[in-house]
DNA sequence: CATAAGTGAGTGAATATTCACACTACAAAG
DNA sequence: CTTTGTAGTGTGAATATTCACTCACTTATG
């Protein structure tokens, strides 16, 4: 708990545990106690490397805030088509929580908000991000005629985060037994059926 | 607490209350303390009403799964269009969280999942009710060439389920703050002018 | 040998639930 | 009409349990 900002691996390794807990038995099963056992040491020791409870949530929330941005805003190139950037931004979500299934929390993470005001201001954050970057690649394909314009922007993007996040849900709900990616990307196409321009 | 299944006016009550609460502070804030300085009374008073506290989200759910299968089916007319039907069916729905809102906990229950068996059992009976009687009103309208045939209802349905679970969710994180009625019907429109053939 | 990392025991607050008791309405019995 | 039994509804106090968190302490290591 030297560096506020820096995150040791003591640190990210509990914050992966809370995030398996989280997914598994929910913000109620998600206890000092549990995070301890999980990790095989005393619950007292959890508090060497997190202030609070809370805190860790905030880490992990924080932490995937900033994965998430870095990643997908890495994924929009100018020179490739808005069909192509749609595309890439979401296969690269699937990935990653195929990957790190335990962080579907943050896409799920209507529980979540009602924890404590900070919490509930970084999931915002996270959903107001990936509206901006979403509403970009919308607006490019617009321009370049790939999707429809009967369609505000405004009024899409509720369209296609909803239906992600359900797609998420479903996922969550079969007990992570299919590939998301696979069954994501199906998903992606037919979303991109309906906005494409006829 | 003489039958099981009569609902008294004192479990409604306790009911509404409850809902009230689920919305405004999650499930953290639903306490025996918090219900029973809601209603006015002891919190030993609740158990001359309830069994547990977990009783209280059993019969929330329940009547709400009552409920909304009533008054959704009783939307579906064979002799109307499937246009019509689904715009009836999500007109019933805004109308119905619109004075209601505090049952919108059971839209958004991702966190009432992780509660016990039983209550994700009625979550997931009440999301398979309405995917049953959105398929119908789809198939219709792709029977009477209204809707696209290029998506599957299968895959029609997450995307239109996921849209209005989205609305409702930046409703409830606006506070309640607009009226959702005429926001809904709004994406209703938008949806419809998406699955609608060209 | 100083600092980071871990431990067991303990603490107060919160939580769901129980229990003995009190009040009320009302129907049956005298 | 009065008495009385009973079912329903309420209460305050007490209960065990769980929770997040603290503290004095050991241990290990660079």
């Amino acid at each position: 708990m030297t560096n506020t900002n820096e995150i040791s691996i003591r640190q990210l390794e509990i914050i992966e545990v809370s995030g398996k807990i989280l997914i598994e038995k929910g913000i109620k099963g998600l206890t000092t106690k549990t995070v301890a056992s999980e990790m095989n040491f005393s619950e007292s020791a959890i508090y060497r490397h997190f202030k609070s409870k809370e805190e860790i949530l905030v880490a992990l929330l924080s932490l995937l805030k900033q994965n998430m941005n870095k990643r997908l805003t890495a994924q929009i190139k100018p020179q490739n088509s808005a069909t192509e950037n749609f595309k890439a931004v979401f296969t690269s979500q699937f990935n990653y929580f195929k990957n790190n299934p335990h962080f579907v929390v943050a896409v799920l993470s209507d529980g979540l908000i009602d924890e404590s005001k900070e919490i509930k201001a970084i999931i915002l954050q996270l959903m107001q991000n990936k509206i901006q970057l979403l509403a970009q690649i919308l607006e490019q394909g617009k321009q370049s005629n790939e999707f429809t314009t009967e369609i505000s922007t405004e009024d899409l993007l509720p369209i296609i985060l909803g239906t992600f996040r359900f797609q998420m849900l479903k996922w969550k709900l079969s007990g992570f037994q299919y590939d998301i990616s696979i069954e994501g990307n199906k998903i992606i196409e037919n979303l991109l059926l309906l906005i494409q321009k006829k």
